[in-house]
DNA sequence: ACTATTTTGTTGCTTTTGCAACAGAAAAAC
DNA sequence: GTTTTTCTGTTGCAAAAGCAACAAAATAGT
């Protein structure tokens, strides 16, 4: 990401300073929250990476969203109209800050530093996901599984400043992120191979035309 | 929108007091701004409907964002990776805000009012975005036409807080918008209908379902 | 190092979705 | 009030995607 402030400095500098706010560490696999109850949280990743999975009752698992460091998750975003079970899911080790908070502009009574660092960041902070989320609807809205691969592929290749990069998590979980059934996208995939749009070696991709 | 302040004062007190403001007009089916070139430039819709919709080498037609009063948009919140067009489309009569900004933390060096009022409201404006852009991508997750014109039906049935609604724009352009084919989405609503899913008379919807 | 679990790669078959095309209804333009 | 355009509703057919199932490879667990 590019931020404009030192993420790492400003996560130290504040973790402990505010009462309101926990730091604490995840094993990979457990749930760091649930989107379900309504109670005002809002985190932010600080190592790790998480993914927001959706379970839905015919137990189809979409992955709705991924977090790695920097990213700002949290029901705040969050209106849930269905009642599908919507977790945050560490998929590997992980560090957060959670951040339980009761109005929206960010003041702490005490008026710690925390805070006054926060209400300065948070802009920008949020600002990136809406990025992020604009992008992922942009794939999500491609209407075949090969334009939403080949939509995902141009993205990380950008990203990397590079025709060629490792995929940041498995077939299985790129399937689920991109809503789409594993068998038919690995028949996609192959034929992608095939036609000599990209070449794979098993993480690593790399594209072949212009 | 659930909003903690009043939008139309807030627009109305400021719209000009700063020079890198403008308020414009435009006329249905004009095309407010488009997404390709960085312009650094950030939108409020004061009142109208708009869609941001893109084009893609097919010609296919993609709602991905819809508008509405007091919604946030522009470039700012996207980061374009392909080469489609992306365009932001007056559906009726728009009056628009229309804000040129140079660093992200929203401040103006004449310092004047309808920035500081602007970096007071503007995470709330933004959270309010990041909120809807969640819900559409939940909805765009979902694996059939069948799951998501109800999961759509039933945000606008809690919306509304009432079974029977009426929907905010036509069949078309909810085909666009869910990003399934048109036919094939009447296929599914006349099936909805005939296994008592759902009642409609025009744009009219009532579920039928507890 | 061995075992258990997860992931990858593949395929035949079924179901869903998309495409193309058209007629009637509704809405907008004149 | 008439004409033109857009929107709705429908269908047959083709193409794409989903489902189920399995073996081989890779990874994680002990």
């Amino acid at each position: 990401m590019n931020l404009s402030f030192n993420v790492e400095e400003f996560i130290k500098e504040f973790e402990n300073s505010c009462n309101k706010v926990q730091k604490k560490t995840f094993e990979k696999n457990e749930v760091i929250t649930s989107y379900i109850q309504k109670r005002n949280q809002f985190c932010i990743l600080i190592t790790g990476n998480a993914d927001l999975v959706r379970y839905d009752l015919n137990g189809n698992r979409t992955i709705i969203d991924h977090f790695t460091d920097t990213d700002v998750f949290g029901e705040v975003f969050y209106n849930v109209t269905t009642n599908n079970e919507l977790l945050v899911e560490a998929r590997s080790k992980c560090e957060v800050l959670i951040y339980s908070y009761q109005n929206i502009h960010y003041k702490c009574k005490q008026n710690c530093k925390f805070h006054q660092r926060l209400s300065e960041y948070l802009p920008e902070l949020i600002l990136d996901k809406v990025t992020s989320l604009n992008m992922r609807v942009e794939l999500l809205t491609k209407r075949s599984t090969r334009d939403k691969l080949l939509g995902y592929f141009n993205l990380l290749s950008t990203r990397n400043l590079s025709k060629t990069f490792k995929l940041p998590f498995s077939l299985t979980d790129l399937a689920d992120y991109l809503s789409v059934d594993r068998s038919a996208m690995m028949r996609e995939l192959k034929l992608l191979k095939e036609e000599n749009f990209i070449k794979k070696n098993g993480k690593m991709i790399t594209l072949l035309y212009k």
